[in-house]
DNA sequence: CATTTCACCTGGTGGC
DNA sequence: TGCCACCAGGTGAAAT
């Protein structure tokens, strides 16, 4: 499942790769799912745009996007100004992957954008929880994820978050307008760091657990993305290449087998409706 | 309003 | 070997 770091991971991929390029031809599958914005909208969007830049806020990519009218030098485009975004949210399953037009086409494709450079730009979602946006931007505010960044938010502001909330500290890692990018790995993983039980009420955290957990949180994601991701079930980067830090999760996925610190089996939970992780010892 | 539950999906798994 | 019930989980809507 992509999180902050998959996603990021994604997202540098494939603003390497397509930067610069112009979106000539956009194709779109049948199912309604995926498309947030009507298809026809979003493919009469799409097309004639150049791409001037791929980046993520939370588990969302965005693609910054020229005016239908651009300068037709990749240099001068660079300078342009964003008038139009591509947003891709991956959902459970998503992939974006840069192919050429004729190398086969992955079944449950759901978008494919012919590029002026001749490469083909695919989203390939099996579960079709990922969802596509387009945004004009003279007629739509920009994208902004609802929640803050973990990998900026300060001390202070980071506290400030949970204080009153009466859920769980997982769930609460896990809300998306509270924090954006973190999902079911990344808040195991934090919290086994900092030492914290999921099922905690996040009011009842101490001020130096908060910050614990603000650190853990900051050092595992920048961790993961120096390691490209976390491959479990099929995730891949851009270029199809597997993430590395599933080899260094200590809870995740591990359930009876031996704690990394201190040889207790890993216990699974449900917590927030989701498989949840933790060492019974090493967390309090 | 805050919080919890559920539906949406398909591929992989495990039981028989 | 083959079939099938079951489960995973990000998100948003519905329920509490």
């Amino acid at each position: 499942m992509p999180e902050l770091p998959e996603v990021e991971t994604i997202a540098r991929g494939v603003d390497k790769r397509i930067r610069g390029d112009r979106i000539v031809q956009v194709w779109f599958s049948r199912h309604p799912q995926p498309f947030k914005t009507p298809r026809a909208r979003q493919a009469k969007g799409l097309s004639g745009r150049a791409i001037l830049a791929v980046h993520r806020t939370g588990k969302h990519i965005v693609f910054e996007l020229s005016p239908l009218t651009s300068a037709p030098d990749a240099h001068e485009r660079e300078a342009l100004r964003p008038c139009a975004q591509w947003i891709v949210h991956l959902g459970m399953t998503g992939r974006l992957l840069v192919a050429t037009p004729e190398s086969p086409v992955a079944p449950h494709t759901h978008a494919r954008l012919s590029l002026e450079s001749g490469l083909e730009l695919r989203f390939v979602d099996p579960r079709r929880f990922g969802r596509l946006e387009f945004r004009d931007l003279h007629r739509q505010a920009a994208f902004g994820a609802p929640g803050d960044e973990p990998l900026s938010i300060g001390q202070r502001e980071f506290a400030s978050l949970f204080r009153g909330r009466r859920l769980s500290i997982k769930a609460a890692l896990l809300n998306q307008t509270l924090l954006a990018g973190v999902g079911n790995i990344y808040a195991d993983e934090s919290l086994f760091n900092a030492g914290i039980r999921p099922r905690r009420r996040a009011d009842r955290l101490t001020l130096i657990e908060l910050e614990r957990l603000r650190l853990a949180l900051r050092e595992i994601l920048t961790h993961a993305i120096l390691l490209g991701g976390s491959s479990v079930s099929d995730y891949v980067g851009a270029d199809g290449e597997r993430g590395f830090f599933q080899l260094e999760h200590c809870v995740y996925q591990r359930t009876s087998e031996p704690c990394r610190r201190c040889q207790t089996p890993i216990r699974r939970v449900i917590v927030a409706g989701r498989g949840t992780h933790y060492c019974p010892k090493c967390q309090r």
